[in-house]
DNA sequence: ACCAACGGTCAGCTGTGGCTTACAGTAAGC
DNA sequence: GCTTACTGTAAGCCACAGCTGACCGTTGGT
């Protein structure tokens, strides 16, 4: 249960891009179609095909066929998978700060 | 309180990369100095310079100069500015499956 | 004062990620 | 059955991210 992080450099990777970012913020208001999706962005449909694959890859989202149609919706698989991660670097991050207060208890340095 | 998105672009992006992360996440266990961080990673030590130089610039790490040596530690406002995107998409994820309930009680899809 | 160590910066190369255009496939409507 | 709409895939191009080797400034030791 220490591996978590396999997951969670795909999402990571996937979530890297600006343009994926976009179109997968897009998703928080609801499953879209591919063609809907590519009328908000500046980008080529085609593009967002791809943008949309690596995304599904990374298990942040999913599409179910309807007709000719491909609804993406977001999956939490991903998303869970980050948060595991930067839970776990909470941990550490916290243990430091603990052991910097107690060496210096101002903490003024920014 | 709906801007939140633009630190954690630069935090996502710096995470996406392998090294950055490997670098990161051993900063988990303490303050390191840059030659022992690049004794550890199969990288050059410049590349450790550009990469530590990248965390910096996402708020991940902060430097504290010490003599020649210059130690890197976590600092939390990246990390934190990443947690508060993942809440945010975390409420649309959720409101998106509770429709997504309403629609189909069964909910085995997975 | 000299020397050694540590680390940031520069110049340049290379691999790869993202984009586009063109094509192929499938499902729906008439 | 034919046409139309919607999407994924292939080939190719270009820009940028990441790496290296060399150099420079600074600090500490003797």
């Amino acid at each position: 249960m220490s591996k978590k992080s396999a997951p969670a450099a795909a999402a990571l990777a996937a979530l890297a891009d600006p343009t994926r970012r976009q179109l997968f913020e897009r998703l928080r208001s609801g499953p879209r179609a591919v063609g809907e999706l590519a009328r908000g962005v500046t980008v080529s449909r085609p593009a967002v095909s791809q943008h949309l694959a690596v995304l599904k890859a990374a298990g942040l989202v999913r599409d179910t066929a309807t007709g000719t149609r491909r609804v993406y919706e977001i999956d939490p698989k991903g998303l869970a998978a980050i948060r595991a991660w930067l839970d776990d670097m909470w941990g550490g991050a916290l243990q430091n700060f603990a052991a910097d207060l107690d060496k210096d208890p101002a903490g003024k340095e920014n």
